[in-house]
DNA sequence: GCCAACGTTGGC
DNA sequence: GCCAACGTTGGC
């Protein structure tokens, strides 16, 4: 018997990150020091699994989420491999999470760092009207999960449109 | 600010 | 393991 489960896992290069454009926005991202971020906070299993899945280089589109144009405003990438979220061992921390320990990560996170800005966002609208965009997680019906994978033809559209 | 959709929690 | 209650997300 030959063992295949590594084998199989679907090879996702391409990401989609929401952000709450009032928290942290593509343009925060910019204006950092390093302009190099971690992505803490996240706290749904689904999300936290799909970023378990990433690999230093994977390509990121930087959607804001909550504000008066939801879309992808910038370009970033992955800028480590998975680690705990520090957050989730801080008692102050709003993302505390007493089940976790230093030995047992519930949560984990990646470094997220700046790529290109675009010139123009595209838009939620815009994103809806393309119906080659259709099979897009981020617009699924009632979709919230704040990391999602990307189809490479998706990527590749979305970027054309836009640069 | 509203509200529909979704995830999580906890009583049973 | 079901499911009601609750909290959160996120477009509008």
């Amino acid at each position: 018997m030959t063992k295949v489960t590594g084998s199989l896992q679907k090879d996702r290069r391409y990401w989609l990150l929401k952000s709450d454009a009032d928290s942290f926005s593509f343009d925060d991202l910019w204006n950092s020091r390093t302009r190099t971020t971690y992505w803490d906070g996240v706290r749904n299993f689904q999300a936290r699994n799909y970023m378990r899945e990433m690999q230093s280089g994977d390509q990121v589109l930087y959607y804001h989420s909550s504000c008066k144009v939801p879309g992808v405003y910038g370009l970033a990438k992955v800028a480590s491999l998975p680690y705990p979220d520090p957050t989730q061992f801080d008692p102050k921390s709003p993302y505390y999470d007493q089940r976790a320990t230093k030995d047992k990560s519930i949560w984990d996170l990646v470094d997220i760092a700046f790529v290109r800005k675009f010139a123009n966002p595209l838009t939620l609208t815009d994103l809806r009207a393309d119906p080659a965009l259709k099979s897009m997680m981020l617009l699924a019906p009632g979709s919230r999960l704040s990391v999602t994978p990307v189809a490479e033809e998706n990527f590749a559209k979305i970027l054309k449109a836009v640069l």
